[in-house]
DNA sequence: AGCACA
């Protein structure tokens, strides 16, 4: 399977970020590389279609820069993230991701096992383990290359369970949700016209409160969507933009 | 490439 043999987990592991955007080559909110908090944004923003975010880390230090944890509720959400974003081009670099390899604090203290860790045991925990790859690595010479024969491809869809909420890949047409019945073809027209690749806003006349707007492809599609999913029309309608089913 | 929680 794509994300190796670490098994499902609740958060996600990000890497392959791009660590060094050019401020002005984007809309000011896209302002990454500079701001750890507008990564985490964008990265909340877009990771939020496939379930509930409890957390996102991500750090500038060198060793850890170019990566981010993104913490679900559920595990299925996690599955569907790592599916359906994998390779996604984020800021012009595929993001690679995989399931994260322990839990998250966020998670346990949900669960109330929680206990803080000090930083030495950390370090001894990580040679520990170290040792213990090296031995296996050392007994076990694996058998021949084809193992599992998946790369970069869609994986098999096999259904995730009791999923809360259907898992929608990336599309260049953004569904909108929750918009208030007075809202007109122009108003959206001057929200997402400011975004590069927009097309056209698609008014369901018969749907009061829903649209549909058109990018030239999925990666500008979703940079508008990370800016404006939750933008408040009037107070008590924060548009819902997710990836339209196709 | 790199698995943290300031």
């Amino acid at each position: 399977m794509l994300s190796g043999d670490i098994p499902p987990n609740q958060t996600i592991y990000i890497k392959n970020l791009n660590e060094k955007i050019k401020k002005d080559e984007y809309n000011v909110i896209f302002c990454i590389g500079f701001n750890l908090a507008e990564l985490k944004r964008s990265l909340y923003c877009l990771f939020s279609q496939y379930g509930r975010i409890l957390d996102v880390v991500a750090l500038k230090t060198p060793k850890l820069r170019g990566q981010a944890w993104v913490c679900f509720s559920e595990v299925p959400a996690a599955s569907n993230a790592v599916r359906q974003m994998q390779n996604f081009p984020f800021y012009d670099k595929p993001m690679r991701i995989q399931y994260a390899k322990t839990k998250s604090d966020c998670i346990a203290k949900e669960e109330g096992s929680y206990v803080p860790r000090e930083k030495k045991k950390k370090q001894e925990e990580k040679a520990a383990e170290r040792k213990r790859r090296a031995d296996e690595a050392q007994q076990s010479a694996v058998p021949n290359g084809t193992h599992g024969a998946s790369n970069g491809g869609p994986t098999p869809s096999f259904r995730q369970g009791p999923s809360t909420q259907e898992a929608v890949p990336p599309n260049n047409i953004l569904f909108i949700e929750n918009l208030p019945h007075e809202t007109t073809g122009r108003m959206l027209e001057m929200l997402f016209e400011q975004y590069p690749g927009f097309k056209e806003v698609r008014l369901i006349e018969a749907k009061p409160g829903i649209a549909f707007v058109d990018f030239d492809d999925e990666v500008q599609s979703s940079m508008a969507m990370q800016a404006l999913n939750g933008f408040k029309i009037t107070p008590q309608n924060p548009m819902i933009i997710t990836f339209a089913k196709k």
